[in-house]
DNA sequence: GGCCAGGTGTAAA
DNA sequence: TTTACACATGGC
C-alpha cells in the first residue's frame, strides 16, 4: 500500500512538472463554484462559461437573486449549458439547501455535510465532492471518469472499481487540500490533452512510461 | 452530420 | 442489482 502511495505521488509530481498549477476551480467565489458544478454535469466547460456569463451580465450570480428567480426564467439564462430545464431544477434544489444556512458562506462551510448534499436531487457524488472541495475547502478528493480512466490505464484499479474505492486511494496519499485540488485538475487537463491528439500512443506523454495501454484503449 | 462534453435520476428488466 | 434512457447545447 505504501508502494501505491508513492506511485500516485510520483504521477502527481510528473503531471505537476508537465502542466504546472491549474488554478481550479475557475470561479470568482464559492457560489459560482456551486453553480458551475451543476452546470458542468456531462457538459463541456466552454458551454458552462457562456451560461455563467449570462447570469453575471444580468447580475444574477448570487444566491438570493437566484432564489427569487423562477425556475423557468433561470432555465432561459443557462440554456447554453444544455439540459437547461433539468439543471434549473437542480440549481433550485441546491439553493433551497443553502437557504437553510441563510446563504451564508461561513455558516454553510462550518456545517454542511456530504450526505446533506447527496440528498439533494440532482447532486451526485462528483458534484457533491466538487462543491465540498472547491467551494468549501474540505479535503475531499473528486473522482470523475477521467480519474477512473487514468487509474485503469495505470492498472491501479479495474473497471468495476467504485467511487469511494478510488477516492480512498487518493485520501491515502495525502490530506493536503491544495494537493487534492491540483491533482484532480491535473488529471482532467492531462486526459483531455492526450485524447485531443490524433493517435495517442503509450510512452507518448509525461507519465507514458507507466502506461501499458493507450489512454484511448478500452482495454482494462 | 456525428460524436462528445469536468453526471444524475428514473424506470424497466 | 444492472441496464437503458432522458436530459440539450455548442464545438470540432
Amino acid at each position: 500500500m505504501d508502494q501505491l502511495k508513492d506511485f500516485l505521488l510520483e504521477i502527481y509530481n510528473l503531471l505537476y512538472s508537465e502542466y504546472g498549477p491549474q488554478g481550479w476551480w475557475p470561479a470568482d467565489n464559492w457560489f459560482e463554484v456551486i453553480v458551475g458544478a451543476v452546470l458542468t454535469q456531462n457538459t463541456s466547460w466552454k458551454n458552462v462559461e457562456k451560461a455563467i456569463q449570462n447570469l453575471k451580465l444580468n447580475n444574477l450570480l448570487e444566491p438570493e437573486r437566484l432564489y427569487k428567480l423562477s425556475e423557468q426564467e433561470l432555465a432561459q439564462f443557462i440554456r447554453p449549458a444544455g439540459f437547461y430545464n433539468l439543471k434549473a431544477k437542480r440549481l433550485k434544489n441546491l439553493i433551497e439547501l443553502l437557504r437553510k444556512y441563510d446563504f451564508d458562506f461561513k455558516k454553510t462551510a462550518a456545517q454542511i455535510k456530504r450526505e446533506e448534499l447527496l440528498s439533494v436531487n440532482g447532486v451526485g457524488k462528483e458534484t457533491a465532492d466538487s462543491i465540498l472541495l472547491y467551494a468549501f475547502d474540505k479535503p475531499i478528493f473528486v473522482v470523475d471518469n477521467y480519474t477512473r480512466r487514468l487509474l485503469q490505464r495505470l492498472e491501479v484499479v479495474c473497471g468495476e472499481a467504485d467511487y469511494e474505492e478510488i477516492q480512498s486511494l487518493f485520501h491515502g496519499i495525502s490530506s493536503d487540500l491544495q494537493c487534492y485540488k491540483e491533482y484532480h485538475a491535473l488529471i482532467v487537463r492531462h486526459v483531455k490533452q492526450i485524447c485531443l491528439k490524433n493517435k495517442p500512443k503509450c510512452g507518448d506523454c509525461c507519465i507514458g512510461m507507466f502506461c501499458k495501454y493507450s489512454i484511448l484503449s478500452t482495454k482494462n
